[in-house]
DNA sequence: CTTGACCTTCCAGTTACTGGAAGCCTCATA
DNA sequence: TATGAGGCTTCCAGTAACTGGAAGGTCAAG
């Protein structure tokens, strides 16, 4: 199986496929000529790997995860401690975007935003409280 | 003023400072010896952006806000745009988040997570749904 | 033989910093 | 006067997880 078809199979494009293999989470054969030769092993893999990061695990945790699934003999109780500290971040994160909301909603509730350069965004960004350390970036 | 004595005084780090002044978004005067020397305003602007990257808006949004902080003439209508528009992409992070966070509360209250190999969480990312296109990281 | 669609590797850029190295500047102290 | 402690400077590299693009090899069809 070349690479397009892995990516179409998987549904991760062929970059994201050569990156994976760059970083070691997965180890395709190579044909004679050099081209990537995807196992239908490899295209689970590929899935799996899919999947985890549409979740929003990390690399890292995608890593641990797949370290788990090649485990027959793994714990439950390790996959799941995994996933819940992802949950536990998941929340945070909420939270603080929530936060963030409420105080960029009234912001913009208070300003007229006509033509007039009266503007209370303006105003409490210059003067307002500082706020938490940092907003991580939203996308 | 000194870098350190502008860092206390805006909250942030000096390293950021000198950041900020080399992408452009301030332009602190230099003593002879070649350190940088703080006005007011210089701190002030700091402060501002500060809050503004506080409140989640990007170095770009911060850029066409301290432009239209500057601008007297400005219409308070740009600045609402701005921050409506911030406002528009807080929202989509947070609904984005809540389906991921339903999914993943989902596989962790399924999970026995005890000694056994058996997990419904390694199930369903060897076998689920492919989710969407992909996660933002959470930090 | 050439064209076009693949495939390969490698390098650079993205966001917004952060850490660290190497080297001045200044002041206080021994 | 030498020296040591901070503070300041610049520059380089690294972060997360890709993505875009250039230069070039491979292969089947016309």
């Amino acid at each position: 199986m070349s690479i397009s078809d892995a990516a179409r199979a998987s549904g991760l494009p062929a970059k994201t496929i050569r990156y994976y293999e760059e970083i070691g989470l997965i180890h395709p054969a190579r044909d004679s000529n050099g081209y990537r030769s995807f196992s239908d092993a490899d295209i689970h893999r590929l899935a799996f790997l899919n999947r985890a990061r549409g979740l929003g695990f990390s690399i890292g945790d995608c890593r641990a995860l797949l370290g788990l699934y090649d485990d027959q003999g793994r714990a439950s109780e390790d996959v799941k401690r995994l996933a819940s500290e992802h949950l536990t971040r998941i929340d945070a994160r909420i939270a603080e975007l929530q936060a963030l909301r409420a105080t960029v909603a009234g912001l913009v509730h208070a300003c007229a935003g006509d033509g007039r350069p009266e503007c209370p965004i303006l105003d409490d960004l210059a003067e307002g409280p500082v706020r938490a350390h940092r907003a991580q970036p939203l996308t």
